[in-house]
DNA sequence: TCTGGGGTCCTAGGACCC
DNA sequence: TCTGGGGTCCTAGGACCC
């Protein structure tokens, strides 16, 4: 058996940690740029506010209902994350624990008598609960996919779960399955939802008494054949060991507001391109493809949002991981791209074909230098850790940014810096 | 008169996830 | 005035090899 544990409202929940007097009181938390909601807790779900939606559509009840509102604090929701996983680790065993995402991990239970899945999935939520303060739901079922179906039946009736769903056998299986639609199962987005129901297959249930041949003619493939089998309580994928190195690496962010000089892409993109190329010295690996892209809004009625995403891409001669590099081969990509009198919302880059800085391979045609500006690259990294980001950085992304993305409700990043400790009298 | 079959690698694009 | 920022996996098709 498996079980997924799955934090409540992440981000609502770790800014609750630091600040009880939110306790019952409805949050959400805003993304970069201060323009989507991306977490809401249920006190705000109950007055009707929809993830995902753009702030200022919300904004009306948000005021009349005195909603706690921050912008999206990544330093302290990763600082948060690494105790509840760290938690899991200490209770479960390092090797049964897999990372999924921020606010999510799988843990294998195959050690745990059946009958006490259920005892042992409240020990670990209520551990988590008193050790970090974030609120956990656990679904415990034979495969992945079920554990997901299993954990948003727990997370939507609380009260008579208490946050923990164990679906010991076929009958509790087919109950589950058959109470979750197929929009609602782990692996069906909207594409595959629609070809669904055009067959006339509504719930999960349905989905899994289809024969397999005609998922891996309808759902992707494979990936179709492993879906059904997954509900069918047929494991397909295990306990994985966490991807310690990323295979592609993207930074981009919306502007504050829109753009309309080829000067401050420029800057946004070097500046993209320092922090991509932080991370991927981070993992010890160098990039050989950089992709460069722009977003426009080009339309006749400026409000209506139709973003065009343009881009381009260039082969370094010999991967590389040293900014300044990565920057003189990419930059030229944004004068390639750019059109005057476009408005731009939003840049990125995308690092594809990640090389292991310790089997790089060399170009034939260039003279075979080594990474060799190492040394600098890992006193800037130095510095911008122990200082602050961008202490020191390239001239090319720029001084004055007034490009830079909006964040005007963040809350103090309580645990990763020291000036901003929570202080308690 | 007539031109194979089997394989690998790479890339773009589509689908999905949180 | 106003709509996030990351990732993964799979497949088809083209280029190339023997």
């Amino acid at each position: 058996m498996k079980a997924i544990v799955d934090c409540n409202s992440f981000y609502c929940s770790c800014e609750k940690v630091f600040k009880p007097e939110l306790n019952n009181k409805p949050i959400v938390v805003l993304s970069n740029n201060d323009g989507c909601i991306i977490s809401l807790n249920d006190d705000a779900k109950a007055l009707g506010v929809k993830m995902t939606g753009p702030y200022y559509q919300a904004k009306p009840v948000i005021e009349k209902y005195n909603v706690a509102v921050f912008s999206s604090n990544y330093n302290l929701y990763g600082d948060m994350s690494q105790r509840v996983m760290q938690t899991l680790k200490m209770l479960t065993g390092e090797e049964n624990v897999e990372v999924y995402s921020v606010d999510e991990c799988f843990i294998n239970l195959d050690h745990i008598p059946a009958a006490e899945l259920c005892k042992f999935a409240l020990h670990l939520k209520k551990t988590v609960e008193e050790w970090t303060g974030v609120a956990v739901s656990i679904g415990v079922a034979p495969t992945k996919v079920l554990c997901k179906v299993a954990n948003r039946l727990s997370k939507k009736n609380k009260k008579e779960t208490k946050g923990v769903m164990v679906l010991h056998n076929e009958q509790e299986i087919k109950h589950a399955l058959q109470k979750t639609a197929v929009t609602d199962i782990w692996g069906v987005g909207t594409r595959y939802a629609l070809k669904l129901q055009s067959n006339n297959i509504n719930t999960a249930w349905e989905l899994r008494n289809t024969n397999e041949e005609w998922g891996r003619k309808n759902l992707g493939g494979i990936v179709g054949v492993r879906l059904i089998k997954e509900l069918c309580g047929d494991p397909c994928g295990e306990i994985k060991e966490p991807l310690k190195v990323k295979k592609m690496i993207t930074t981009t962010r919306m502007f504050g507001k829109p753009v309309t000089e080829l000067k401050y892409i420029k800057e946004a993109v070097a500046t993209y391109i320092s922090r991509a190329a932080e991370k991927l010295r981070r993992q010890s690996c160098s990039v050989k493809t950089v992709h460069v892209f722009v977003v426009t809004n080009d339309y006749a009625d400026v409000y209506k949002y139709n973003p065009q995403t343009r881009g381009s891409r260039v082969i370094l001669p010999v991967a590389t991981s040293v900014t300044n590099n990565i920057i003189r081969y990419a930059l030229p990509l944004v004068d390639k791209l750019f059109c005057e009198g476009s408005r731009y919302l939003k840049a990125g880059v995308i690092f594809s074909v990640l090389e292991p800085d310790d089997c790089i391979q060399s170009n034939l045609f260039s003279a075979a230098v080594k990474n060799t500006r190492h040394s600098l690259m890992e006193t800037l990294d130095n510095i911008n850790f122990s200082m602050r980001d961008d202490a020191v950085k390239f001239v090319s992304s720029g001084l004055t940014r007034n490009w830079k993305m909006r964040q005007e409700l963040r809350s103090g990043r309580f645990t990763s810096r020291w000036e901003e400790l929570k202080e308690v009298r």
